[in-house]
DNA sequence: TATTATAATGATAACGTTATCATAGCTCAT
DNA sequence: ATGAGCTATGATAACGTTATCATTATAATA
């Protein structure tokens, strides 16, 4: 195995100097050459066969062009879209993208910041497991955040307006004649679920109802997570079992939706003729359910791509960066799991 | 931002020279050392808040600590697993996953090779995109394929028993009664499926029986991609329209058999009253499928820690590495998709 | 042509670790 | 005590790039 060519030694075989090399090869930024020079250095290169390190590049740098994304669980299907987005976008600058999952364990998740640390990302994307998640073990190592909690007003964050999303859900199922909705929430870690509870009782107060008592179905899983499926089903039998009246269900997320849609089947009830569901997220999967499943979308690879360009900026700018908060609007995609009442 | 210690600072503070701190704060291998200039040392190092540099310490070793892994895309639900997989046994060994998708086409693939030079990944764990994927410009960057193809025997590679597992499930089917069974099989890119058509060939004749005329259901699908969803659907619906008899449908993968599954409950066929239906490759969503999928499993996280293993192996003896082929079994899994005819 | 400004190239010092080789300290048998 | 053999520490040279500053060629101006 021969030792690999350097810029020195394209150096010496078009006789100029290392400095002249290195400008033509590696730098990013288009600095006076000749074009005649130019041209010797190309050749020389392609001649002997240089092939730039980048690991000494990142060395005399100080970085490692490595970006980490902290997700709860590359299994959770809210998660892959995510990080395709982040991927395709942080490709396209040179970056490599390091995922680490914390199962929505606070401490997982810390031990995963250290290892940023440890192995010293450029920038980090992440979605918090909690809503007292600590990020100061990151030191002053840039990261934007993918939530839509307000506990993290301080950060950078890119979310979805997931409120205003519940709200169009409910809308619709209003305009379709329901008036019994249920909520269907998952305790998540990230950030508490209250919010979803006032706003259902919000929205039947504007209509000047009040949410029917016993139609909150609380339901303790981890946010879109296939493994606790089965849990959310059983909570879900238990309320259609408990006989109340309902005739529509809002799920906190699809994951949700799809054990509700499971037990209905399960039960002879008929989607959506006696039951309608939403679910939350548009998760690829919900569109292949039978019925296919009525969701309030979340675009997570354009949730992805912007933070992305938003981490790279504050890399890019370290000093002179004010933070930044984006909210994107949620879509109503309409399938085959809601119909009129 | 002052600058941070490094190793010289520490020798200063203690007393001791570079290479003793070296020594002891980093050496892998454990080195003589006087247990009191230890002690020395640590403290020093405590005191004045000294991190190891890892972009330098990769720099001296020309190396990134980085693997690569190659697959088709990350929102097919196949891959989360696999890569979870790698990605905790490769976190033990200080290896952190860079993660390359190539949407099944080759073209991709070859540049997300080249881009695994250029950022000089340590190793690979590939899913090869194609048969005859070609692996010349990794040069020596060591790699292990995720695969059980034929074409790839030259190689070091991981995979499941596929054939095998296959025939598992028509037995079971068989046990069951049913004696037309129906093969729905996507043409993947991965190495064709034509070993499906032999299989369910042989396994009739060995009963003495030939494969039924007509059964053979074909599917221009990438494997397991939820993007391709409604093709497959419409594969099936044409099959089950065209008046065909037949009692169970044995599909090469999951979201193939969802789709079976979806059709059937369209038209009102139940399952598995009158129609058997088994998927294959066991990926979390087949079990929240209604009713839930009977299955021919592949431990896909085993595979990957398996592969995991064997890269690291294979690093650290670059030489005197003999090729090594791992096959797993596969696992039935009986659900709600099947049942006697 | 002389003078100044600008463009193009060269020389060289880091970056912080690990690896190699050399040296000093120690143990123990003779 | 002496030196052989071992253990523990020290001195120092890489690794290959980028960044800085110095220098030389070229163009522009008078």
């Amino acid at each position: 195995m021969t030792k690999r060519a350097t810029i020195l030694d394209v150096a010496k075989a078009c006789g100029l100097s290392q400095a002249t090399v290195a400008r033509v090869l590696n730098s990013q930024t288009d600095i006076q050459v000749k074009e005649n020079t130019r041209k010797k250095v190309l050749l020389a290169a392609e001649n002997i066969g240089y092939k730039r390190n980048i690991i000494a590049a990142n060395f005399r740098q100080q970085k490692t062009k490595n970006i980490a994304i902290s997700i709860a669980d590359i299994t959770n299907p809210f998660f892959p879209e995510l990080i395709k987005g982040i991927q395709t976008k942080m490709r396209e600058h040179g970056y490599s993208i390091v995922q680490l999952n914390n199962e929505w364990d606070p401490e997982i998740e810390q031990e995963n910041f250290n290892y940023m640390m440890q192995t010293r990302v450029d920038g980090a994307i992440i979605s918090p497991a909690h809503q007292a998640t600590n990020f100061g073990v990151l030191g002053n190592t840039p990261f934007i955040l993918i939530t839509n909690s307000k506990h993290f007003s301080k950060y950078d964050t890119i979310g979805n307006d997931s409120r205003r999303g519940m709200i169009m859900a409910l809308e619709r199922l209003f305009e379709l004649g329901h008036r019994r909705i249920a909520l269907l929430a998952g305790g998540s870690m990230r950030g508490g679920s209250s919010w979803r509870f006032d706003t259902i009782k919000e929205f039947y107060s504007k209509k000047n109802m009040s949410f029917p008592e016993g139609l909150n179905i609380h339901c303790d899983m981890n946010e879109s997570s296939l493994a606790s499926f089965s849990k959310a089903r059983s909570s879900v039998r238990n309320f259609l079992e408990s006989g109340k009246s309902v005739t529509a269900i809002f799920a906190s997320n699809d994951i949700l939706a799809i054990a509700a849609l499971h037990v209905a089947n399960e039960k002879g009830i008929k989607i959506p003729k006696e039951l309608s569901i939403v679910g939350m997220d548009g998760i690829l999967l919900s569109e292949i359910t039978y019925p296919s499943l009525t969701t309030v979308e979340k675009n997570r690879s354009k949730i992805g791509s912007l933070a992305a360009e938003s981490l790279i900026q504050k890399i890019n700018n370290p000093f002179k960066w004010q933070t930044k908060k984006v909210i994107l609007p949620c879509k109503l995609i309409e399938r085959n799991s809601t119909g009129p009442i």
